[in-house]
DNA sequence: GATGAATGAGCTTTCATTCAT
DNA sequence: CATGAATGAAAGCTCATTCAT
């Protein structure tokens, strides 16, 4: 009956999930866990509630995944993968903005646009989930790429761009973050003190210009 | 700011030794416990963990402390007891300041101050550990308590003081986060960034002024 | 009286026999539990003593009982389910009975067999296991529906019969227990004690009879 | 810090309590275990707690009992003893009975005296308790007794004085217990089942009476 | 003798992971 | 491939007992 089994493993290679009948089902074990996560939070996310939620059995999950970090892995890789798609489609904008005043206005409604989409999962994810320090390289990465873009667009209209640029980017996600993530108990909506944060950011990045 | 000493005064001239083997026992589980989530994060916190690393038995964890909430409950309210502190300090600091850009300056020194003191047990305790719904109200008054403050210091000088000291406080908050706690890959210092922080946010907070 | 079998009704043809591994798990545990109850008693009964004589991991022990005391509660219950199908085994023998000592008899030999099975089971379920406020309402009932029973079948004989049957229910219901489940040394054997307890008993419903 | 000591040792001889403080101490608890047994039940019943109640240290305790079964042992002592100076003292109502019938009304009140003096802790006693093997003797022993002196003041009354002698006693103490210990849920009062025991036992101890 | 802080074996329960079917 | 019963390491916590003071 009892039998030892090194627990530490993971040798099962993830199968790949290349036909479609397998996507759903990853799909499925994805979604489920990160609805549990978004309603329940991180202590009730545990992989037989997860199996449950997705309709498939705790075996399917398995042959899947090697373990649950790596369906935490999956969401938080969608994560970034949205932040840079959102990168990616604000460069465009920020390349063909008339002033500092719209690249400030970019970042910050991106941004919030980030922290609107789903808070109760992006709160679980920047707070009660483990992050792999490989995984905090790669946000990082992207926070560095937004940086770089944001300095880009900037440099030409102001000096010390990248200065800037950091300052923009780190205030407009903190500040997202608590307005729409934390939801801090405010003297006005989020939506005022969005405006507010914008109107802080669009006056310093201008400030010292030479025009 | 921990180590809670009983009064000596004149009272009981000979008082028992053995109040402070007591007292030793609560503080090396308490600073054991802080150590734990300092270094190796919540995780890895279970009460084994914690009484091999104060040197004392799992019985007597237990002794002092009904289950391992309430010793995080304890460096919890240590926490926010310095907040407190902080800025009972702060606010003799704030009513005297001569300009706005004294107050400015008053606010965020204090959240870094706060932040730099062990940054690792700080991080743990926000990003990971979790908060009652009694502590989150807690941490929501003294955060409306320095807003309160901040307010009353800033309207002398400006108009609109609740909406730029909320905005103030919770963008020195957010930000000494981010430099000192998240440590955020940077282009430049964590410190270049803070006397950045400090520069927009008088410039934010003086902006429109009568003068 | 255990041993609960699903119906193999032509329903279903292929069943999973799934089931019955998970069926013959419940089954070791519930006996296990049963069995070390008998041969050590309550002081004995741990979960991972009952996991071990029942051949499944503690785990399993938990998959299919959310708690310790939920293990206890099934063997309660067949206990008293056990006692209801005597009554209602009774009831007929008692309604068919030819005279009073004929239910005298009844009453006195089922709660004989009631207690001779399985006595060091018997002993400890009612000397030793907490027993919750909802099964000891079960028990009253149970105990209350007897005498009804017995009042009902006495009624036609005797004057007075509640007050003989809960009497002759209560002293039958003792002394079996004391005969066969006690074993208190008697100077003679237990059958003769059981004899003698029906003779006093047989004369005590009699006893004023009009006839 | 962790050191490994023996568990099972109980080396320490149980000083003697002659002295009277010695003497106060140990009566403490024993009546703090008593009172404990009796409103909180065996589960609540812990070494601490005797302490506690009893106003002593944990270590003054173990000074004067070696283990906590110890304690237990005093109060089952005491109930024992309490039993036979019952005994005693009815042995001079036994002999000096003017018939069976005066012998009857001396048993089944003897009992009942014994079972209403602190029901709770009688139930306790005879219930929860785990009871030692000698222990089971002894009362077998004082139960001998009783029914070898009812046997011998029956026995001028009666044919087959021992065997009526035994159900006699069994049955008064039994419905004793159930009256005025287990409180069954009855129709009628204890005190009128009582008078209905005592009406049935004179009966059958009568039953057959050559004079 | 008295004290009570300290001890640690042992108990209940959880849940990520495995594997027979 | 899918299933879900089974596994067992590990965690939280209790309490009888010991021993330094």
């Amino acid at each position: 009956m009892p039998e030892k089994r090194a627990k530490k493993s993971a040798k099962r290679p993830v199968r790949r999930a290349l036909q479609s009948r397998s996507r759903a089902t990853v799909d499925a074990i994805v979604k489920a866990t990160a609805r549990i996560l978004a309603e329940r939070g991180w202590p009730a996310l545990n992989t037989n509630a997860i199996a449950a939620r997705a309709g498939v059995s705790i075996g399917s999950v398995y042959e899947y995944f090697p373990n649950k970090q790596s369906i935490l892995n999956v969401i938080i890789d969608r994560h970034l993968a949205a932040g840079e798609a959102k990168l990616a489609e604000a460069t465009s904008i920020l390349s063909s903005g008339k002033d500092a005043d719209d690249i400030v206005e970019a970042v910050v409604s991106g941004f919030i646009q980030l922290h609107q989409d789903d808070p109760r999962l992006h709160r679980a994810l920047s707070t009660e989930v483990p992050i792999s320090p490989a995984q905090r390289r790669r946000i990082e990465a992207l926070r560095s790429k937004i940086v770089i873009a944001v300095t880009s667009a900037l440099s030409e209209y102001v000096d010390g761009a990248e200065l800037k640029a950091t300052l923009l980017v780190e205030t407009a996600d903190a500040l997202a973050h608590r307005w729409f993530v934390d939801k801090v108990g405010l003297p006005v909506s989020a939506s005022t003190m969005a405006g507010e944060t914008s109107t802080m950011l669009k006056s310093y990045v201008s400030a010292g210009r030479s025009d």
